[in-house]
DNA sequence: CGGAATCCCTTAGGATACTG
DNA sequence: CAGTATCCTAAGGGATTCCG
C-alpha cells in the first residue's frame, strides 16, 4: 500500500492520526507546551476544567504517537516534565493557528450563532 | 468583559470555538468544501465512514457558526450545494495544514505507537 | 436527492476519592 | 506531586427506516 495518503479514505494512516486531533483536550494542551518544558500541575491549572485523570490519559496518547516527551525526575517530591518533540514542535505550528483563529473570530461566531438561533425559532413559530 | 481572548480559560468565547474543532468530521468537511461548492452526496461519497445524520450534523453546526452557507436549488430532483464562507476560507488554511502534516507524518507516528506499545509490554511483564 | 426521525449503544470524559 | 482507581452519565455517533 504505497498509495498517496488520503485523509478522506477510512483505513489511512493518516486518518488515523487525525482523529486524535478531533479530540477535545489535544490543542490545547500542545498549545500549553509551546513554550518549552512544563510539570504535569502547571498543566493542569493552565488548563481550566481538565480532569488529571483526562489529562494523563492524553498526554499518554500523545507520548505513545512521540509528539510529546515525558521525563521522570529521581526527587522527592517527585517531578514529572512534559515537552514537545521536534514531531511535536512541527504540529505546534498549523495548531496554534487554529487557537489563533478561534481568538480572533470568537466574538463573531458567537454572534452568528444567535442570529441563527433567532432564525430557526422564526421558522419553527411559523409552521 | 474585554479581556484579551484566551482558549485556557473555561468560560470564553474562543474555547467554545475550539470545542467545534474537536469534532471528529469537521476537519475533514472543511478539507472537502476547500475547492467550492458541492453538494450533500459529493460530500458523503468523499469522506469514507460518515453517516447521513453525522454529516447533516455537524454542516448544521458550521452553518450556524458562519463558517459554510447551505443553498438550496428550487429542481427536481432536489440539489442543495454547500460552500465554505469568508470565515470558512480563512479556516481553511490552518486546518489544510494540519491535515498535510498528519499525512506527511503518519507513517511514523504509527511506527511510534507500535514501539510505545512494545515496551509497554516488557514493563507489563517485568511486575 | 437530501435529508428527518428513531432506536440504540459505546465511550469520552466528568466527579470524587485515594496512594506511592 | 503526580498520578491511579471507581463510578457514572451525557452524548456522539452508528444503523436503519421513512418522507417531500
Amino acid at each position: 500500500m504505497d498509495l498517496p495518503p488520503d485523509a478522506f479514505a477510512r483505513e489511512c494512516a493518516s486518518r488515523v492520526v487525525l482523529d486524535r486531533i478531533g479530540d477535545r483536550w489535544t490543542v490545547l494542551i500542545v498549545v500549553a507546551l509551546a513554550d518549552g518544558a512544563i510539570r504535569f500541575s502547571q498543566l493542569r491549572s493552565r488548563i481550566e476544567g481538565i480532569t488529571p485523570k483526562v489529562l494523563t490519559q492524553t498526554l499518554r496518547a500523545l507520548e505513545r504517537d512521540g509528539v510529546v516527551t515525558r521525563t521522570v525526575f529521581a526527587e522527592v517530591p517527585p517531578r514529572v516534565e512534559y515537552e514537545l518533540t521536534e514531531l511535536g514542535r512541527d504540529l505546534l505550528a498549523p495548531i496554534d493557528a487554529i487557537r489563533i483563529w478561534a481568538e480572533q473570530h470568537a466574538a463573531r461566531i458567537v454572534a452568528n450563532r444567535g442570529r441563527y438561533d433567532v432564525a430557526a425559532d422564526r421558522l419553527r413559530a411559523r409552521s
